[in-house]
DNA sequence: AGAAGATAGTAAACCGATTTAAAAGTAGTA
DNA sequence: TACTACTTTTAAATCGGTTTACTATCTTCT
């Protein structure tokens, strides 16, 4: 027998006014303030069992009105349709729901003026901390919040000036070990193709790689690809890239959005790989680990940046955390080299 | 210059006080009805001018609270980290915002009590319209927001007993057509590989299978495979069927998952596509596309799927269709033919 | 002049909770 | 008896809007 929901009506002066005490009385019971506030153990009972009776669920919207508070965690993500993004998505979403928080996400299409209409929007409705991967140009908004102590936790990228929690990977290592990796297995000529992006992530990635050719001695190439999320206008860039530099033996992607377009101009010209061009590629994914040969890539530790972003917020959230200023923590890649990237034997 | 908002206090009550008229009369001037309700032209351009000068933004809160909308719509899919779904997400939430609604998502693991705690928390939140792709066992809770005069659109799968607005695909029509393929090239064990479910798009999948064996006078050979997120779950069956039926020379995975933890296991094994087992996927994906060979799928017209979706919703909710009691929407797929499905020249 | 009607605006109730400040009851004590 | 102290309970304010019902003034018409 399956209790009906009384997911009707049924408020808080119903409560008081059947049982004969005040709402006031019902509120500190519910709040778990009944000691506290001397309520009577009898009371307390009475209020309890009839609670449970009628499946009586307070209004949030009625509360967060009167707190200010309303257990919503806004997610802003570059876009979730994004493999890596729908996962650490996820996988937050499932911890914040154990711990009584809901999840809003969105797309920022790393659109500043996007995100700031959404981060108003959150602001608006009483949102009580943000998780954000941002883009460029809000760290005014970014400053904002803090300012008005509300949890932010950046990840995957931070802004230069704005102090706030923060989850990121070693990319500069990442891209450096990977290039070294390429320079070893005796490639010379290595492109590294990217978003054109002055994200920290991007950034540091392009550090590595260049830090990595500049050792070894080699000469670097470098195609910025203008951020989109539409494929065609990656895979143009791309083929007239590789069309035009023939001469290259191994291809490094900065992304795996860019890395699969890659893939697919790399199938399309009939390239051999690694025959031709080795390639590796930031990011782990389906993708990679099936195409044949299996691509090199760098992989992120998914489980480990959901994981520490929605610990170090939960936290901020439970106040027991005030007295630290920020963290920032730095987790490591693996990088998984596969067929795409080995020199095949003389 | 940017105009500093002031995302702070300011109410309709300090508006009023201010302006020196009634928060009744704000209100209305803030809800277009001030030509209804006769307020002076005056006094609107007052208010009006003021209200921009401030950067006033009704609290969405308050609004909710007192008219019981929200201007948020619930999305609730399998599995919002499968790109299926994460793409329509994209796409939905694209549309949504446009029109003023918000979205909120979260995957429901086609696990029934998941989704009834889901359905009631978003119920407790008033939220104006529901999009779900509902696992099976919740036909009741479906039925009772429906009986709340609640827009609810189902997609992906239906419910039976339940009328309500839906967008499916032509499951069916999709399996038959592509196993008649499998057959008209010359391929006579055809395997299915599938999640066990008694969902109806996938009950759909299997008999179109069925029919298409059936008119060819082939045996079936339906693996079914008990529904997981962990893929290691589903690699394990697959590649346990696949080692005991060697004498198979098709296969055909009904899902996206179940299609690429079905090419990992073939190329595990060392198989050869299509020359000792030919390979055909439901949905489309890039894993599918980039493979080599380039894997046969079925390709859902997900624009289509994610427009009509919201569209059918935005009706309900702009109130103009409540005389229609109910509409079903079945699109077309499109087979895209690949090389693994090609029987080689003999 | 008086009734009816239009015009312009507002006070107060309401949505459903939390919280402050205080009241009511009870017991102990001087 | 009156006064303090403690326990138990509650009325009312509040959060920030929307909406109902009503007032007050000015025209217009018979």
């Amino acid at each position: 027998m399956i209790i009906k929901q009384q997911l009707k009506k049924i408020s808080i002066a119903d409560i008081a006014r059947e049982l004969h005490v005040s709402k006031t009385t019902v509120s500190f019971i519910l709040n778990g303030r009944a000691e506290e506030k001397r309520i009577g153990r009898e009371v307390v009972e009475r209020v309890q069992k009839f609670i449970e009776e009628v499946g009586y669920r307070p209004n949030p919207l009625a509360q967060s009105l009167r707190t200010g508070k309303s257990n919503i965690i806004a997610l802003m993500v570059e876009d979730i349709s994004n493999p890596f993004f729908a996962s650490i998505a996820r996988l937050i979403e499932d911890r914040a729901y154990k711990n009584g928080y809901k999840i809003i996400y969105c797309s920022t299409d790393n659109d500043p003026a996007k995100t700031r209409d959404l981060i108003s929007m959150f602001r608006e409705r009483h949102v009580d901390g943000y998780i954000i991967a941002p883009p460029e140009g809000i760290e005014d908004e970014i400053s904002a919040l803090m300012k008005a102590k509300m949890p932010v936790v950046l990840f995957d990228r931070h802004l230069n000036d704005v102090k706030t929690d923060l989850v990121e990977i070693d990319n500069m290592f990442s891209t450096y070990n990977a290039t070294k990796h390429l320079t070893e297995q005796g490639f010379k000529k290595i492109a590294y193709v990217t978003f054109s992006s002055n994200q920290s992530q991007m950034l540091a990635r392009l550090d590595g790689y260049n830090k990595a050719l500049e050792e070894s001695g080699y000469k670097p190439f470098v195609k910025e690809i203008a951020f989109n999320q539409n494929d065609d206008l990656i895979i143009g860039p791309i083929t007239a890239f590789l069309k035009k530099n023939k001469n290259l033996d191994a291809v490094f992607f900065g992304t795996n959005h860019v890395g699969t377009c890659g893939l697919q101009v790399i199938t399309d010209l009939g390239i051999q790989v690694p025959s031709d061009l080795a390639v590796v590629s930031f990011d782990d994914y389906n993708v990679f680990k099936m195409h044949s040969p299996p691509v090199t890539a760098i992989s992120q530790p998914i489980e480990a940046i959901a994981d520490n972003v929605i610990t170090v917020l939960l936290n901020r959230l439970n106040t027991s955390s005030q007295h630290i200023s920020s963290q920032s923590i730095v987790l490591k890649t693996d990088l998984h080299i596969r067929g795409s990237s080995l020199r095949a034997a003389q």
